[in-house]
Formats: C-alpha cells, sequence, structure tokens
DNA sequence: CCATCGCCGTTAACAATTTCACAACGTGAC
DNA sequence: GTCACGTTGTGAAATTGTTAACGGCGATGG
C-alpha cells in the first residue's frame, strides 16, 4: 500500500485514527480478519464508509475473509505515522496534564511525550508520570533543543496565550490546545482546538 | 430569533459553540459589538462562512456595527440550551475527572454535573469539586432520580464498557466517553467519543 | 445632502463527502 | 461443478458543506 503522496480528507483523517483504535483493540484480543460492517458498527458509521475510507489510502480486503487485522493496522500505521518520531510536549501539569502523561505512555511510540512544563516550582526538576517538569521559561531553548514539533496546553487559562506563544517562538508545528481560549499563533503553526464544553454542548443538543 | 425546529447541520452546530465561546470571552471584556471577520479570525474559519451560520440560525447583525455580543450570545445559547436543563453525570473520578469537574463548575448552568460515580470507597460520600460522589453501584437508580440525561465516562479503559452499561439501563440519552475503548450501547443512546490520542494524530498528520 | 465605504444577508455556483447500486469475486453446500 | 450467499471495490447520484458574488443599508465625511 503506498502511503505517498496522498492527499488525505480530514474527515477521512480522524476515521482512520479511529479505526486504527479499533485494530490495536482486535489484535489484543487475537483477532485476525474483520468485516466492514464490524468496524462500521464500533466506528459509529457505516460499512461503505469504511470500505471507502479503507479504499482511498489503498488497503484491500477480500470478499471472503474481509481485512486482515494486522496489515490493516500496519498500514493504518505507516500513512498516520510515516515511519518518523515526533516529540511532543506538554505545558501544564495540573490534573489535566497529569491524567494526559499517563494516557500517553501507553500508546504507541511515535508521538512519546518527551518534556513536561510548569510554573510551579514544587513540580519543576521533578519526573511525574515518567516525564522530566521543566520551567515553563526554559520551554522556547527546550523546545528547540529536543526537537519537538507539537505541543500540548493544558495550563490555566489566563496563561494559554503566553504559553502558546512560548511554543511558537521555540519553533513547534502545532498545538492542542486543551484550554477554552482562543489561540493567536503565527500562520504556520497549525492548531488543534480540545473543547470538553463543545463536545458536551454537541452531544446535549444531538440527543435531545 | 426563533429557536422552534430548526435543523442545524452538524458542523454548524460544532462552529455555533465556538462562538458562543467567543462572545463570552468578549462579555467578559466588556467588548459590546463585533464584525463577522473579527469572529472568523479567532475561530479560525472565514466572514462568510460565520456570517452563513449565523444566519442559518436566524441571527442577524448591522451592517454598521456588527453584531451585538450579549444579543448573539443568548440567541446562540437559547439555541443549544433551548431553554432546558439537562444535568450531568460523571464517572470516573481520577485526574481527568477531577479536572472536568472543576472546568464545568465555571461553565454555564444548563448542563450541571449533578453526580459523580467511583468505585473507590476513599472517594464515595465525599464532596469532590463541589460534586457528591456516589458508590458506581448505584447509578441505575440515581441517574433515573436526578433525571440525568448526559453521562461522561472518564474511568480506566477495562471499566468503560461496564459503566456505559450501567449509563444506558438508567435511561441516558447520551454519553461522552473519554476512555479509548469503543463502546457498544443500544441504539438510541448517543455517544460522541472524545479521544486525545485522536487529536494528536491529527495534528501530526496536519503539520508534518 | 450626496458620495463613498465597509459590512451584512442572500442566492447561486461550486466543491466535498456520503450514500446508493451493482459488478466481481471467493467460499461453502450439495 | 455450479449455485447461492455475503462481501469487497467503485462509478454515479445525492446530499451536504463551502466559497463567490452582489444588492442593500447605515455610517461617515465632506
Amino acid at each position: 500500500m503506498k502511503s505517498e503522496k496522498l492527499k488525505i480528507p480530514i474527515n477521512t483523517l480522524e476515521r482512520l485514527v479511529i479505526y486504527q483504535r479499533l485494530l490495536r483493540h482486535w489484535i489484543e484480543v487475537g483477532t485476525t480478519h474483520v468485516f466492514s460492517h464490524q468496524m462500521a458498527r464500533l466506528a459509529h458509521n457505516s460499512p461503505v464508509q469504511v470500505r471507502r475510507d479503507l479504499m482511498q489510502v489503498g488497503c484491500s480486503g477480500s470478499s471472503a475473509k474481509g481485512y486482515a487485522v494486522r496489515d490493516l493496522y500496519d498500514d493504518i500505521h505507516r500513512i498516520l505515522a510515516r515511519d518518523r518520531v515526533r516529540p511532543v510536549a506538554l505545558a501544564g501539569v495540573g490534573d489535566f496534564g497529569r491524567a494526559i502523561l499517563a494516557y500517553c505512555r501507553m500508546r504507541s511510540a511515535h508521538l512519546p511525550i518527551v518534556a513536561a512544563f510548569d510554573n510551579d516550582p514544587a513540580r519543576i526538576g521533578r519526573v511525574i508520570a515518567g516525564c522530566r517538569c521543566y520551567d515553563v521559561r526554559e520551554m522556547a531553548p527546550k523546545i528547540a533543543e529536543l526537537g519537538i514539533e507539537i505541543g500540548m496546553i493544558t495550563v490555566p487559562s489566563q496563561a494559554a496565550q503566553e504559553v502558546a506563544d512560548r511554543m511558537a517562538s521555540g519553533g513547534v508545528k502545532g498545538i492542542l490546545n486543551f484550554t477554552s481560549v482562543p489561540l493567536r499563533v503565527p500562520g504556520e503553526v497549525e492548531v488543534e482546538d480540545f473543547d470538553i464544553g463543545m463536545k458536551l454542548e454537541k452531544i446535549a443538543f444531538l440527543c435531545q
């Protein structure tokens, strides 16, 4: 399966990640083949959608057995990761930050959190959930030094913009923003907002 | 603005929530009017899109001053909330759960978290971040008793499905799933997955 | 008072995404 | 062998979402 120069629609991309998660589960359970309708049921979408997505990225199955779990997982992983490790930084080691650090330890290794930052002296210098915590003021040079490409922001709202500025000046390419503050960043930096409030409102609206 | 019988596309809905968040910020800052292009810049989309979204839900502004912040906020709020309070429950008071409890305390009151659940005796019976914590085994009756319509799941992965079952049997209409486990629920229950891993992969892909 | 300007509201064109419909294919039953 | 079945892969249609284009209106400044 060619993973080169594929223009993957944003929606398809999101679903691929979901499929990957499902596949990981099947690998653990020992399932070797799955049908599109099985994936669809767990991914909350339709079999055709699944087939179309997989077709779009060049994966194929057999009409008799469905898709080979292991192969499919590897293909998707290759597409998403492109065989590169991309170090991640996390700013703000509160409840949220700690939860994320813990969560990410269990994940596949191509997006490792290699540094945490905080402004609380009680945290600076310690290793939290397997990750060293630095002073937030060292952020820009550390990001450059460690080749960090992606930053996650889990600081209190008031500090969010300042932290984003530091990340941007350190040279990150993308920011995952967990605060509800709309960030202003240089044009070349991608921002993805991760807003609990939004999802809550969304599901409240959908199921009323 | 009539909030009745509007069929709002899912994408528009998501953007409305974003606009609402921006507006709340402007209210705090004391801004009374905004232009579509200002909203667009912070919402990471185009002025036309903003105007179209607002038109779609029947909000209007003036060409001279733009949109009245307060009115717009109220309109959007009315559309999203429909003048109903919809109690929410949270299962799993770990780091993640606590962070969410704290976060939601500051939010508008139509989606209040009225109960938390856990299986840790050290937490059961206590009030955490302003929210009473019950035994997870009481969940179904409590949900019915308190009229809870929406559940959030922040328990460890292994427990996710069991908790989802309890919620469904208690009669929730929607579930926000923070675990990376694909949930199986009765067809009438809406599930929204909130997956950090997915967002991380997405932004990693986008900014490479 | 009139000209100009910037922005809103709306329709129409355009692009994307999803769904439909069905051919092709492998498998298992008989 | 061959028939029936269930699944994949995919063009085409339908739906949905986005962008472009433009008339209109109120404000502002001569």
